[in-house]
DNA sequence: TTGCGCTATGTGACTTTGTCACTGAGAGAC
DNA sequence: GTCTCTCAGTGACAAAGTCACATAGCGCAA
């Protein structure tokens, strides 16, 4: 039950030379007034952190907004219970904004951001930010859009983990962990996470999934056999 | 299952005279900057809207950000399964910018608003809040507070939904809808989707705690006996 | 190479929750 | 009264979660 918690690394925030192209990246910043890019650059610090840093967690307010550049983070709920769920992840052109909006105002929230790979993110100060919002109006766009997103990101996942069959919802992690490749590696214990669920279910729905020669199972990867079954499956819930 | 739909009533924005007090009604609005209060209450509209009328849903974008002056909205989750999820509430002094920018960035979402009492707001243009973000930093933090206040709590919901027993969840729902009161007028149906299940659970739920002493069930009403008890497995969540 | 220890996965019995297809009970309308 | 709604109760069953183990793969050190 109790997943291995991945080693707290507070945030080694390694100050980088400035990379005055990263605000480019930003589908939603790129089209910034030119003097709000230019304090984006040069306020702006380049941090990095390797996997499996704990990038904000309870008890872990983060200073600064993060823009990740490279990498992603997944930001997942651990109950009371022990359990935990995935919520959402930050890819390289998102900012971490919402959750970090929230760890400010509630610091009793139980969210924590692991970065899944090695990430490389700028780092804007909260002070920075609010004059940011306060300046330019794309900006602000930038930001409302980014909090809708999760927001109804958030809906979705109400909606799944009340109403969609696990079946359904495990067919649909598969496809998209894939990523359009054939194998996945995870373990059980890593979907039964993404899922929110017990592990011996998602390991009789695997068994299953491979009785139906779906998928091949093998210790710690997942081979999909018949995409289109698994996407026939849960097309059921989009 | 299907629940009954309330009537649209199509939002009969009932204009009113100006009540020029109402900003201060709102604890983050009451202290704005002076000139900023001036441009709220010459440009702001007060609208009402009756019991039961639909003030957003599927479709049916707002035109205005809207901030409840009296009475209380409720937001709602349609499943394409015909399930339905209470989300949250909004009540006097709080105001819809979150689901109102969701609309505004989505209108794939399905969440729906409600209006559980007739409702008096406050309805401000798209144009003038974005105005009002970039001028006031009050606001600014009275628009992030109420992001951070939703998002936290739909962090919430995911954790009950998805790890608490029915049981705990009923009890704290209870003890919440009585307000400290005795009796609770709903039926079952609705208490089922206050917690996103189904009727039956409810009720038998119910007829639990009957059996047990702690509450007294009568045609759409819920006495409330024991409310200790209630509160001592609802603990367990909290 | 063998055995150790760790982690991943398999399994059966059981509980809880959700589903389905009904039945019956109040309460207002006529 | 009787009709017609809505509300609530019920039993059988399916799906999902829990618990307590058993077993299996794999790296590694003796």
């Amino acid at each position: 039950m109790r997943a291995v918690k991945a080693p707290r690394v507070d945030c080694p925030v390694t100050a980088k030379a400035l990379d005055s192209e990263w605000v480019e990246r930003f589908p939603g910043l790129s089209r910034l007034e030119p003097e709000t890019k230019e304090l984006l650059l040069t306020r702006g610090k380049i941090v990095t952190m390797p996997q499996k840093a704990v990038i904000f967690g309870p008890g872990n307010s983060p200073e600064n907004m993060l823009f990740l550049l490279d990498g992603t983070v997944r930001v997942q709920q651990v109950s009371e219970t022990g359990h935990e769920i995935v919520l959402y992840r930050i890819n390289a052109g998102e900012s971490c904004v919402l959750t970090t909006a929230c760890l400010l105002a509630y610091d009793d929230y139980s969210a924590e951001g692991i970065a899944e790979t090695d990430v490389q993110a700028a780092a804007v100060p909260r002070q920075m930010f609010d004059d940011l919002v306060a300046r330019s109006s794309s900006f602000r766009n930038f930001v409302f859009a980014a909090f809708s997103k999760r927001i109804t990101d958030l809906f979705l996942i109400i909606d799944e983990v009340a109403f969609q069959r696990i079946d359904v919802r495990l067919a649909h992690k598969l496809v998209e962990l894939a990523k359009g490749r054939d194998t996945i590696s995870a373990t059980h214990q890593m979907l039964s996470v993404e899922l929110g669920t017990a592990r011996e279910v998602i390991s009789r729905q695997l068994q299953e999934f491979q009785r139906r020669k779906w998928v091949e199972l093998s210790r710690g990867t997942i081979k999909i056999l018949e995409r289109n079954k698994l996407e026939g499956l849960a097309k059921r819930s989009d």
